[in-house]
RNA sequence: GGCCCCGUAGCGCAGUUGGUUAGCGCGCCGCCCUGUCACGGCGGAGGCCGCGGGUUCGAGUCCCGUCGGGGUCGCCA
């Protein structure tokens, strides 16, 4: 038996035996004929079934059941793609499933997000939901590609730690026989240390915050989509990387993901040649916040990026320099003027998108950043030990893959873009 | 974590100043309908009104607590 993908049948001669095999995603029962639309990953195929003893048949079968079908493809100007499958042989591959939790046959879901997400195992089998995580599904592989073809090598880094990295955030503690572990709230100080080792690396995976931060843009687990490299002038160099990572996620979606593009009605960005940059004293000027403020409020990066698209088309910008106080330890401080930082955070469509910078190298640089911050050299002692023995000048970036596809749908809350989100108070389904 | 709003049927919601049998749409079940495509028509089942206290003759409705949800701010990707 040769399956045949419904997507493919508009394509089929007519008279062509075929055999289907999907979920019974809706069923329409008229007087003299029942139509059944199956579903496969491809899309929806119209079966129309009038042999009474299969109309009966089919009454057996709840919305969900896994079918296999073989009949026949007619041309139908009435059917919902031009074509449908007629005299069919239904054989059922599940037993009869349950009525569904929430209206999967409707094109858009009428139930709210927690309902949503309760029910995760099925509602994410709605087309629009998959297609949501076909784009986050085409963007990891974009980010791969565009950076192997720039010669950087993947990486795989520990998410168990014995020290909680950057930041004295929040960190998960875990039972690591007997004593405490940490989940890895960040790939940083590997990803450096690996620079070391092959000038230019990138790591997809997955990064734990346990920040009690209960808004629509945080989760607890997301996927970061990191990068390092080597032999850097400065942070204009990795935000000429972060573009290529973009432009490259941007692509992938274009060629692998282009039925979810248009199902979820996506204006995919033009990734301009070079980010426009603006520096953060500027983008304080800009949206009229105090002199003194030392971070971006969530509506300032929005008119922030509306300035970026009416000034420069582009609906990313980079806003450079954050204040060196705000940033971690191993930020490398803008040269000339060490209040400032040689690091940036991309905009999105108003969003925070990613953040990246010159890292120090030098060792006794560490040495006195950790001082200046109070912290113990202990606990760095394996990452420290890279650059007593020689690093070069380095950058990075990170991107929340969540936040993108977030920002590229137009959805609300990230939780949308993950398959099953971890927050605050949801550690199911 | 602070502040604001909300928990009523599988889903989305209504429920006046507290008043006795808690409604609507969709879904589900049954019957009907000569091709639907969010099909249509008639009928039916389905509720500890989130949970625990309190006020009251009487609470879905008012008060307190608690759990959960949404928004927003701090913070962050």
């Amino acid at each position: 038996m040769q399956r045949t993908m419904a997507g493919t049948l508009p394509a089929l001669e007519p008279g062509s035996p075929v055999t289907i095999q999907g979920w019974l995603h809706r069923r329409r029962t008229l007087a003299s004929v029942t139509f059944l639309i199956v579903r496969d990953r491809t899309g929806l195929a119209q079966v129309v079934v009038k042999d009474p003893e299969t109309v009966r048949q089919t009454q057996e079968y709840g919305e969900e059941t896994v079918l296999e079908i073989a009949a026949t493809v007619v041309a139908n100007p009435a059917a919902p793609a031009g074509v449908e499958l007629v005299d069919p042989h239904i054989t059922a591959l599940s037993d009869p499933a349950d009525t569904p939790p929430v209206e999967l046959w409707r094109p858009t879901m009428t139930a709210g997000l927690p309902t949503l997400l309760d029910n995760a195992p099925v509602a994410l089998r709605h087309p629009r939901s998959r297609a949501v995580w076909q784009l986050a599904s085409a963007s990891m592989h974009g980010f791969r590609s565009a950076l192997t073809d720039l010669d950087f090598t993947e990486i795989a880094t520990p998410k168990l730690v014995g020290t909680s990295t950057e930041s004295g955030a929040n960190v998960f503690t875990v039972d690591y026989f007997g004593r405490d572990a940490y989940l890895a709230q960040s790939p940083q100080l590997y990803k450096q240390v690996l620079v070391g080792v092959f000038e230019r690396v990138f790591e997809v995976g997955p990064v734990f915050r346990a920040e009690p931060h209960d808004t629509v843009r945080h989760i607890a687990e997301y996927v970061s989509l990191d990068a390092e490299l080597g032999f850097i002038r400065d942070h204009h160099d990795v935000l000429a990387v972060a573009r290529a990572a973009v432009g490259g996620m941007v692509a992938s979606i274009r060629a692998l993901a282009p039925e979810a593009v248009e199902l979820l009605d996506v204006h995919l960005p033009e990734v301009p040649e070079t980010i426009p940059v603006i520096h953060f004293e500027q983008a304080l000027e800009l949206v009229g916040a105090p002199e003194g403020e030392p971070d971006l409020a969530p509506a300032h990066e929005r008119a922030l990026s509306a300035w970026a698209e009416q000034e420069h088309g582009s609906q990313f910008l980079a806003v450079e320099g954050y204040p060196m106080r705000k940033r971690p330890f191993y930020t490398h401080p803008q040269p000339g003027d060490e209040r400032w930082s040689n690091s940036f955070d991309v905009l999105f469509r108003g969003l925070e998108l990613s953040t990246g910078g010159q890292r120090l190298h030098r060792y006794a640089d560490y040495r006195a950043a950790l001082a200046a911050t109070g912290q113990s050299e202990e606990p760095y002692d394996g990452y420290l030990q890279a650059f007593r023995h020689g690093m070069p000048p380095h950058g990075g970036f990170a991107i929340g893959l969540e936040r993108w596809v977030a920002r590229l749908v137009g959805l609300e809350n990230v939780r949308e873009a993950r398959l099953f989100p971890r927050d605050l108070h949801r550690l199911t389904p």
